[in-house]
DNA sequence: TCCATTTCCTAGCGATGCTAGATATGAGAG
DNA sequence: CTCTCATATCTAGCATCGCTAGGAAATGGA
């Protein structure tokens, strides 16, 4: 039986390259560059092993988007704990949010804006979503005042994502970034 | 020269309808059904002319995303005017920009995710993107505070836009929708 | 050593955006 | 009225995309 386990491992892994090429790949030339032949390519194998692992090429953007949202919570987590008071959390959680979508741009697009099914299904995403949503909860909490936490912070989070987003296709310029996030975080932490 | 007059006008009348096409394509089945095979087809011209109109198919995204812009900036000065104290204004033009996402998807998408490179040479778009810009401007100015008045109107833009996108892409329920427009209100207007 | 099963690749399909080269159209000169 | 030439338009095709069927190769067991 140890044949066995070892080709279920290397299969793993060869799942676990093709999730990390993709990533590398996207990042550093975007989600246009990464074709199923490139990417095939990369790893040293054909098109079609691709597909005996994913779906489709979404599916392995989903993979990709899932590592992100295990990353964000991380990030989000960190900035929270390292906070003074909770007004100085919320500006560095919501530095921290901005920060991961600069640097990984492509990250950020497969998991809010380019893939509209998750795959809900597996227990990663909502596990991994729920985390770095439950961050901007606990930090925002202390200002959400007598309504509705989970409201609250979803509105908060579309602040955010807004700021992102428009960012990203020019509509806001770069420079004034950092007093956007200002002015946002003082409207949600009072 | 009157020949030369009607063709003028004929080839004015064919990139419109061309823009009007694609709108309505786009509106209906979204922007992945819009293809140049199938946009000739509808116009009943072959694939070249619409090459001879525009540059690509991004060019003829942008332009029917330069319509949208003067779309939302009359629904949005509209709903200001009608407002019957600044408060209520702040609702009423929140509400009418996330109905016009709602009710035009498509459009909404060419206008702020999928065209990157829009044509800020024509003078179009910054008069009417301006437009817009101007009408949310005007509604949060009571209170923005002694801040700059085009960051705060900005980070609220921001939100808004925010709201819309999670919304479309399924991470934020639709039900809520209105509780967390509310919410926003009330954090730009106070 | 031979067979059966699993694994993998070659080759190809349909569709996309876009373009070069051939063809039709029509205005103006003789 | 006819011919010419420029303009307008189409047919056909290219390169590329995601994806897949069917056959070849490798592998494990008898």
């Amino acid at each position: 039986m140890s044949t066995q386990a070892r080709r279920e491992r290397e299969r793993a892994e060869r799942e676990q390259a093709i999730i990390a090429t993709a990533r590398d790949l996207a990042l550093a030339e975007g989600w246009d560059a990464v074709t199923t032949r490139r990417l095939a390519g990369e790893i040293e194998y054909s098109q079609p092993v691709l597909y005996s692992h994913f779906k489709g090429k979404d599916a392995i953007m989903a993979a990709v988007a899932v590592e992100g949202f295990a990353e964000l919570a991380v990030a989000l987590a960190s900035a929270r704990m390292s906070a003074a008071d909770p007004r100085q959390a919320v500006a560095d959680v919501a530095a921290a949010y901005t920060d991961f979508a600069e640097q990984r741009p492509a990250i950020y697009d497969a998991m809010f804006t380019l893939i509209v099914d998750l795959p809900f299904a597996s227990q990663d995403v909502p596990t991994d979503l729920a985390r770095g949503f439950a961050e901007l909860a606990e930090t925002v909490r202390p200002f959400a005042g007598d309504g509705d936490l989970e409201t609250f912070t979803e509105t908060f989070w579309s602040g955010l994502h807004g700021l992102v987003t428009l960012m990203r296709s020019g509509r806001l310029r770069r420079t004034d970034h950092d007093r956007r996030l200002a002015v946002l975080v003082d409207r949600f932490s009072r």
